[in-house]
DNA sequence: ACCACCATGTAAACGGTTACATGATTAC
DNA sequence: GTAATCATGTAACCGTTTACATGGTGGT
């Protein structure tokens, strides 16, 4: 599954532009799934070569004319298809869990500073999230994707925050020893 | 990061064979970064050919010679480096919660068999951190990786657990009334 | 018989990120 | 004046995935 399917599925929520949509990733994919223009505009361009998408451009005063996507019933034929093929996979690729794999390697205060990045960064994403689940017109599924966002980011905000200063402590400690071992040899 | 910090990485714990290090990757960070043979062989010719590790061959019977990495003094340099400017991203990117997403799209016995799948992925990662969790000889920041995917994937299965029979029941209860106003029209 | 494990590697294909290019409007 | 928003797109780069290639050992 690729940008392709994103841009399907969420056209069958209705007419859009490729600025629009990246919008609706941002709002409702942001946990799960990430996406900028540089996929998007090429993935639009493709759908449209291959009829699976028609586009009319709008007129604007003052702007570049806006090109509107709309998904066509072919469009709707191969969605169904790519999701009924695709397998569920779910993968996570975190430097941040490898940074605190590698605390020991790290100077204490560069330690607390990446956690609180991390905090600063999930806390607007679970708002958004929390935003986006109460809107109305959800589907199920939408539903079960946003609670899903909300119970794991939440758990896993709630772990950093339990742990983060036993774990500053511990490496300080062990930077300290290391350095009266140093200083005794 | 790429997958050639991730080498230097665990090259600090010990010397280990290109298939040792994908061992090691799948016990430790199976849950937050991936890496198969196809991009851990050429990062260590790469590493290699930089100097950041030596490399021995070791002649074995019936098999292949083994080629065992030693990370030098520069790698360790390099490695620290390169943990200092990291930027700390966590990125998820989950087909499986895109096919929730777009649930009223799908059969429910198909949605019901892909949540089924998810379930049974998840259950031997939770438990292979949970032995991974429990080794002696961990650093703080071991078990801090550790437990943060016991916590987020415990949330996730126990949210997906919770939540599966009303997505279902609620997806099935849709296409039913679809069927009906296809029917009635 | 067949599969899993040990063991290494290459090459092409694929897809996403980043940087570049353009430019008016509105709010601080 | 500076930044954000609206609005579209291209091209080079980068890194990963996948498929291919080889081959003996040991267990069911």
């Amino acid at each position: 599954m690729d940008v392709k399917t994103l841009c399907l599925g969420v056209l069958t929520e209705g007419d859009k532009t490729g600025y629009e949509i990246k919008r609706c990733f941002e709002d409702a994919f942001s946990h799960f799934f990430v996406a900028g223009f540089g996929s998007i505009y090429p993935a639009l361009a493709e759908l449209s070569r291959c009829g699976l998408v028609t586009c009319r451009s709008v007129e604007q005063e003052g702007r570049p004319d806006k090109k509107v996507y709309s998904i066509t019933p072919e469009g709707e034929r191969v969605l169904v298809d790519e999701l009924m093929r695709t397998q569920p996979r779910h993968k996570v690729r975190s430097e941040f869990l490898v940074l605190m794999y590698f605390a020991h390697m790290l100077p204490p205060n560069r330690l607390a500073a990446i956690i609180d990045q991390m905090i600063a960064k999930w806390e607007p994403t679970v708002a958004e999230i929390e935003r986006c689940a109460t809107a109305e017109q959800l589907t199920p599924g939408m539903r079960f994707a946003a609670g899903y966002g909300r119970a794991v980011l939440g758990a896993a905000l709630a772990y950093v925050r339990a742990n983060k200063d036993d774990l500053v402590r511990e490496v300080a400690a062990a930077t300290d020893r290391e350095s009266l071992a140093v200083a005794g040899e």
